[in-house]
DNA sequence: ACAGTAACTTGCAAAATTGAAGTTATGCTT
DNA sequence: AAGCATAACTTCAATTTTGCAAGTTACTGT
């Protein structure tokens, strides 16, 4: 997935949207954050085991696209927490409809708890 | 992306739904056919100037995956409509709001016409 | 007979992804 | 003091996927 701002594709909201964040893992990565997750570690454990080459790439470009921010919580060893912005909060509403659209459409998904349905958006 | 129903990442409903549109391709094709698009040509000559080997396949995965409808509307010669089924209709929402992600955080993408943003959901 | 069109398919090079193993810095244990 | 553990990555070879250009099929229209 390009993430080369000089590079777009068309001007399409969408399409320039998933130029961000369309690809295989990133909102993977997002729903993990917005799900209460951390650090690195506890990404790389998801049940969806995201390689952790791809991982670390995913994180950079989510950052300098300003969707999250690191943080470093502990000096010696240095430790690393991934926070979400507002930017990056924002794809809730994105993950709500995927989901409700999984859940509709896919059989023996899990549904997601309420709290993350009904986030306010 | 896995097509493949036998492997699943997980049974998150994010990610299984992103396992059968989540890749570069596939919600730029749905969003054709939502915006009237009918035809392999018309589908062809978006903007965004998709491959027309990757459109073949993709098609293929979303008719087998009863999203879209082939339909075959002139006998001689053999030419071809896809057409959204109800499942494929209610990706919409899901392209609403990475129209409205990407229309307050990426600069210089199109706003959609109001039918498209506010159509039922 | 020849150019044109729709809807694809084929082949190959280039790019992206995976999985496994390695690295760095530090603390903890015996 | 030596060795094991942990977090957070990086490296690399082997796939896998993608993009591009060109070719194919079955007509129609001039």
């Amino acid at each position: 997935m390009t993430t080369d701002k000089n590079f777009l594709r068309s001007g399409c909201p969408i399409v320039s949207g998933l130029d961000v964040f369309g690809d295989k893992w990133t909102l993977v990565i997002l729903r993990d954050l917005i799900c209460g997750k951390e650090t690195y570690t506890e990404l790389a454990n998801s049940p969806e085991k995201i390689p952790t080459n791809r991982l670390a790439e995913r994180l950079r470009m989510l950052e300098s696209e300003k969707i999250i921010e690191k943080s470093l919580y502990q000096e010696k060893p240095k430790r690393y927490k991934y926070l979400l912005t507002e930017k990056g909060r924002d794809i809730l509403p994105i993950l709500q409809e995927i989901a409700r659209w999984g859940n509709k459409y896919i059989e023996d998904t899990w549904v997601p708890p309420k709290w993350f349905m009904q986030e306010e958006r």
